[in-house]
DNA sequence: TTTCACGATACTTATCATGTTACATGATTC
DNA sequence: GAATCATGTAACATGATAAGTATCGTGAAA
């Protein structure tokens, strides 16, 4: 099953926002996840609702950032993009009638529930400026050249 | 996304065929699990390369437990049936050129390894015997009637 | 030899993120 | 105010994959 990214592309995207002077446009953007900048739009449109974002129209428009990074996490941006199951694993039945699939469900559940708050607590402790200065860090000591390209 | 169910349709059938003397045909357990009897077979081949189940064709023909379940964990059934990938999240490449994007990779990536070994050791610390036996606690503490139709 | 049950192949369906095209709307520039 | 730029939105196509279905072959039991 093909991996939803659009938790990954959308941070990507706000790093990149982040240490980057004035709006970008959708297609900008979209050249830096090689995607289209209508895919750009849908997806930043959950981060636009949630106020992370802001949009313009027109003329020097486009997307920047409208919110302390230090106050959103990762998490936020997973809810903001539709937070969609974490898993790809789950039971058939919601309610089964059968006592033996009710016993199974509840094992299985139980697991993942637990897999579930553990990456909740991470993903909900890490903020976006935590993880702007982790990189900036990285560059730091791998001695890349700061701005990137893409 | 549909969530792949198969490791717990194999362990409803795995704890049916426990509790169940002889062979069990393709057909019977379609009906246990609501669907088709090649989608059986076909979800079933895994757990018989495995060792775990034995298949017979013809007459008195079907399919029995051919391990001890002391010794089967969830997490080999889960293996059984294809190892499917836990998580519907991820990123969208794997090397990526862009420094950002690395570690935007980096820290989700993190998280989901940590989720995993989590996961991964809940399901491997329960035998389908535990798990036969948790279900025979349930039935008496709950009053249940055992056996179960499907 | 008939019946039963699995084995295997091929094809269809359902789902959903993603990709794409097209057009409307609003803001800026001239 | 006309042209241009950028977003907003709708509609549809694509790709991947589990699941569903139809069909036929194979081997075992009655």
């Amino acid at each position: 099953m093909r991996k939803d990214s659009r938790l990954s592309r959308m941070l990507h995207v706000l790093l990149h926002m982040a240490r980057h002077d004035g709006p970008m446009t959708s297609e900008h953007i979209a050249k830096m996840l090689q995607t289209n900048p209508v895919v750009v739009r849908r997806t930043m449109a959950g981060l636009r609702d949630a106020g992370y974002v802001r949009s313009e129209k027109g003329h020097g428009g486009g997307w920047a950032i409208a919110a302390d990074l230090e106050k959103v996490s990762l998490l936020d941006i997973h809810r903001a993009v539709g937070g969609p199951s974490l898993f790809a694993i789950g039971a058939e039945h919601e309610n089964p009638a059968c006592a033996v699939e009710a016993a199974v469900n509840e094992a299985l559940e139980d697991a993942l529930r637990e897999a579930e708050a553990l990456l909740v607590a991470r993903l909900g402790a890490v903020s976006l400026a935590e993880l702007a200065r982790s990189f900036d860090a990285r560059c730091v000591a791998g001695g890349w050249p700061h701005p990137g390209g893409s």
